[in-house]
DNA sequence: CAATTTATAGCACCGAATGCCAAAATGGAA
DNA sequence: TTCCATTTTGGCATTCGGTGCTATAAATTG
């Protein structure tokens, strides 16, 4: 991260020296979110998205490293708290119920943030170049699942048991998001839940049907 | 595929008209590989690989869409095979168990070939730009899993069922390929069958550790 | 006012990718 | 052989995302 305090969460407010910031990353998501669901994401190029927040394109590129970026807020946060819930959990519970637990507790959302996260969800589903870039993001959650399995059972994160049980993981979470993202239902925890659910089942065939 | 009859499989051989050919995928792919090898993905351009091969940097990209399709040769044909080893399955074996022997079934690989795809499979699983681009093509994989799953089950392909086991085999299948690529076992299909056990089994954790 | 700090704008540049058109190379028919 | 249809190639212009560099604008402090 070569991102200004300005930016980041941490430090202190420190009072404002220099010349002070035209717009925010807030501004920006929103302007850019609105193009991009209004006329697509690929039909909006950078010099629009720098254009409709009134800051110069070069501008732009110092509140997101890139485009795709924009679409994914501030995910890293919540892969921290990812990580706080499984490092803070009993050792007595089952590790998949663990694992399930913590993973509904980092998607819950208020009321106020699910419409603007649909969209996030629904172009980071169906935008081939941002399918593409999820795949970098959500390798580092698979990392964080990982270590975490792996300090259960045993062995290096990288080995094949907390590698498959991370991504299989990741698997069901993505499952979860689309169907939400896509259907009407407003219980985006409760799909999580029921996903990770049947991946610790085994994926038994009638509690599918069911 | 807006490919021409002489890149695809179909069609008859239909005598050769108009001018040759200067190249061919493979050749384009056996160059561009080695200098992925040698020099590194991101550090290769396709004016270079182009110039290796002996034709133009549009000539390039009549043979491959872009840079990156190049690392994922004939992975079509592969998807195609997975299909029809699913869809030919005994309906009496249990879901799970045709899906791990089918998934078996289309990764075993000579030993002539397994070098260079150790090679692929490297750059898929390491460079930041072909992780990327890994997820688009795995969508097509899942999109075969999943409506399989349906068949079963009962249902539609997109529905959180299918989903959640579809997308949970890719990361059991990923898991499998990435450690192998990386650590020196030479039993892909062995990997891919341990990792598709322990999905089975709801990644129990007895299990896991041994 | 001057010095320092911070953010911005603008420019040049690179590499991937696409559309367009002319030229080369081949086989077949007149 | 000559002409034509066919297919591939090559080169050019263009678009877009992204980066490095530098000058400048705006703000606080002394």
């Amino acid at each position: 991260m070569t991102r200004t305090a300005r930016h980041g969460a941490d430090g202190p407010p420190a009072v404002a020296r220099g010349r002070r910031p035209a717009t925010s990353r807030e501004n920006v998501a929103r302007a850019a979110l609105d193009l991009f669901n209004r006329q697509g994401y690929d039909e909006t190029t950078v010099d629009e998205i720098a254009a409709a927040v009134g800051v110069s394109r070069r501008t732009f590129f110092r509140y997101y490293d890139s485009k795709r970026e924009v679409v994914w807020g501030e995910f890293d946060a919540e892969l921290v708290r990812l990580e706080e819930k499984l490092a803070s959990a009993s050792t007595d519970e089952p590790m998949m119920d663990v694992l399930r637990r913590a993973v509904v507790a980092t998607n819950r959302f208020g009321a106020g943030e699910l419409d603007e996260l649909r969209i996030r969800m629904g172009l980071i589903s169906s935008v081939p170049t941002l399918v593409a870039h999820s795949a970098v993001r959500y390798a580092e959650w698979c990392d964080v699942v990982a270590g975490f399995v792996a300090g259960r059972i045993g062995g290096a994160p990288d080995d094949l048991g907390p590698q498959t049980v991370a991504r299989a993981a990741l698997g069901a979470a993505m499952a979860a998001f689309t169907c939400w993202a896509r259907y009407d239902t407003d219980d985006l925890t409760g799909e999580v839940d029921r996903a990770f659910r049947l991946l610790a089942t085994g994926f038994d065939e009638d509690r599918l049907r069911g």
